[in-house]
DNA sequence: GTCTATAGATAGATAGAC
DNA sequence: GTCTATCTATCTATAGAC
């Protein structure tokens, strides 16, 4: 592991419980035993480690999406390889999402102009995915964007939940995740 | 409308856009006309006006629970009642519902755990009417701790997208939101 | 490549004049 | 109750010795 991914991996850890603008410089090389002024050595500043932390998992989604929107599936399957794919995700790098969600708008320039662009891209494609699914009579439920949300709000904060029982497999969680966007938790009547 | 009220009413809006540590006491200061040195008049520091927006909004989530409590109606009725309050505090208080999901690890001391207990204390509250809903067979699905996950997540992030669709009436807000969360969003098979 | 020293900016908060 | 002035602490980042 190079010293650049050891001062990222350790950021992850610490911008994930107290919030990037919670932790000085100090603060990291501290947990590294450094002094502050060497990370300058491995990084250019602090904006441009919280960049790599959040484009590097925005690329990621972006990749994945890209993967299920070229398999030609119906409308359930790819939801479920969204879902999955965030699992897989919340599982392997929970800080990073955590990250993401909570301090994005501290990226600048051109980092935060990337980033909403892959963030919007993503939103559209999943629209289109729920729209089809509409068009297709796979969903019943009419409107599209409180779909949207909902799925997209309980699969970005899963990192939160995931922490206090991360005893459930990678598995039961996608199946129970799965289950319980799709077909809801009422008995039918 | 009072002096601190307002005080806290202009940080209610920049918190929020910002985070609590993004903001100083000079940005608050300069958005009323007035220096920073003179909101001290008025508050006694910077995490008091956090509390003050996050406790309050916490007792109102205590309060409603409890009045959702002693109903002693079904499972689902409760759920219903869980819905629409958080769907009330979203229209009429968003900013408080962001700034307590983004920055209560920022609070200090009694605040602190405060806040917590109360949050605690929902979460089982919540819990027990979703044991109830699967004892009395009102609820198919069985994992408790993945029902009380999405229905938190979805309502405590509701404010992000009420914000781009805020055209919607408050009725029809809560019937959607209330099918999505508890009926799915398949066609039943 | 790591250090000490420090520049230069900005933070929360207080003292005291008016 | 608002101001100016300022204290003390801390921030990101750089310069230059080793």
């Amino acid at each position: 592991m190079t010293r650049k991914q050891e001062i990222i991996d350790t950021a992850k850890t610490l911008f994930r419980e107290r919030g990037y603008k919670s932790v000085s410089m100090r603060d990291l090389a501290k947990v590294i035993d450094f002094k502050a002024a060497s990370l300058y050595n491995h990084i250019s500043s602090k904006e441009e480690i919280l960049a790599d932390i959040v484009l590097d998992v925005a690329r990621y989604f972006t990749h994945e999406m890209n993967i299920i929107k070229s398999l030609n599936v119906d409308a359930k399957t790819q939801l479920e390889g969204v879902i999955k794919h965030h699992v897989d995700l919340t599982i392997n790098n929970p800080e990073a999402i955590a990250i993401l969600n909570n301090d994005w708008m501290h990226l600048e320039g051109k980092h935060l102009e990337d980033f909403k662009m892959m963030r919007d891209t993503y939103e559209n494609d999943l629209r289109s995915i729920i729209t089809q699914g509409i068009e297709h009579k796979e969903i019943a439920f009419q409107n599209i964007d409180i779909i949207l949300f909902s799925i997209l709000s309980t699969l970005r904060t899963l990192h939160l939940w995931y922490r206090k029982r991360s005893d459930l497999s990678e598995n039961d969680l996608k199946k129970d995740i799965t289950d319980i966007l799709l077909k809801g938790i009422l008995v039918k009547s």
